[in-house]
DNA sequence: AGAAAAATGGGGGAAAACCCTGAGTTTTTT
DNA sequence: AAAAAACTCAGGGTTTTCCCCCATTTTTCT
């Protein structure tokens, strides 16, 4: 027997789930979870095989929930979801010790597959998102493939960006001079990988960081 | 009986939906699509009461497939379902002939008030929807109600924008001079009501457009 | 206490974006 | 065929961003 849990914010993800695993019986679901901290708070984890986690939870990254997990429960294997299709999103939610990757398009078949795949110890990465590493590699645009760590000031900065205020405006509100706003776009830039403001914006929006 | 159905390119959510419906003996869902144009075309639309509508679909907008259904049958309801919480969303989609409006992270009672709602011939919001308007109108910080319509040329130029090229890169693919390109983004941004090619992408991403 | 990271600021210049006005051509719609 | 919309391009200017170089002070971590 198969134990399943889920976490994501949207109630009707799990109750899919439910239903994909529903007659099986030798894979069950057996808890559920909406927020980052429930799910970390809860000792049945214990006991549960495979997790599927979405990466846009309202309280914490999924990638940031998956590497705690992994330290805590190191029994645990995490199967990332989400509706986004991108790569780094792969790569990070990967590195943090996810064991498989899913879109919440996969269909029935494709779920059960990734459960049993992972609790035989091996990595299940759905074919649409392998044909995207792919093209990217052969694009050679790969972008940055970790999520920044920004400072305090450059988040605020940032956040003043992609509300349009210019440098001068920036550095009105903050009580800095232009120099500084223009210092901290700048890192802002090399750390995202990014040619300028715009992609800098959607980026960060892409992340979730906004 | 209540005949109900589900376009929204996650199976899980039609899952989601028919697991809230199992053993509920006056509604049922009779069909589901995964996209607009599978939706516009199957007939079996003629005897449905009530249709779940993601506003996020891979071949067309939701608003536009709301618009298009609406004309063809007017006996049809139109719940539109969606995971982003923003007003103009629910604005246009309410112009678009939507007699409901639910997000993803409805309950299941909030989905069973919904359906039976909107059969009685009246409107259902979601109450956290209603709370942001008001606290929008109270901010008065309303972003620009419509979407706007782009042209052709727009939409490639937004998209280069946004892909971090300069006006002359933009140019050159296009084969069209830095003053053409010029004209288009200014009357993007004029179209949008932002600032500048930052405000742009943040509102074009918002708005699911790129 | 010492090292590392973060925050601050400057000079100067090149490139790009932004803003305005105007206008001819092509395509689509009525 | 006429009108409307979309696409095209220009001059000429201002503002902003971008990109080097560099340095000092403040905060945080070990």
């Amino acid at each position: 027997m198969i134990k399943v849990a889920v976490t994501d914010d949207h109630p009707l993800m799990a109750e899919g789930i439910r239903n994909v695993l529903f007659g099986n019986d030798k894979i069950q679901l057996t808890a559920s979870w909406h927020r980052a901290i429930d799910t970390l708070e809860d000792q049945a984890l214990e006991h549960i095989d495979v997790l599927f986690l979405d990466i846009n939870l309202p309280d914490m990254s999924g990638i940031d929930l998956c590497k705690a997990l992994m330290e805590k429960y190191n029994r645990l294997r995490v199967i990332a979801i989400t509706s986004h299709q991108e790569s780094w999103f792969l790569k990070n939610m990967m590195k943090a010790g996810a064991k498989g990757f899913l879109l919440k398009s996969a269909s029935p078949k494709i779920i059960l597959e990734a459960i049993i795949t992972v609790c035989r110890g091996k990595e299940y990465i759905q074919s649409e998102m392998k044909d995207l590493l792919l093209s990217e590699s052969l694009n050679q645009t790969t972008k940055a493939p970790i999520i920044p760590k920004l400072t305090r000031r450059e988040q605020e900065v940032l956040q003043l960006i992609s509300e349009e205020y210019t440098t001068q405006e920036i550095a009105d509100k903050l009580f800095i001079s232009t120099k500084t706003v223009e210092t901290h776009r700048q890192n802002l830039t090399l750390k995202f990988g990014v040619k300028n403001s715009v992609g800098l914006v959607r980026v960060a929006l892409e992340m979730g960081l906004l």
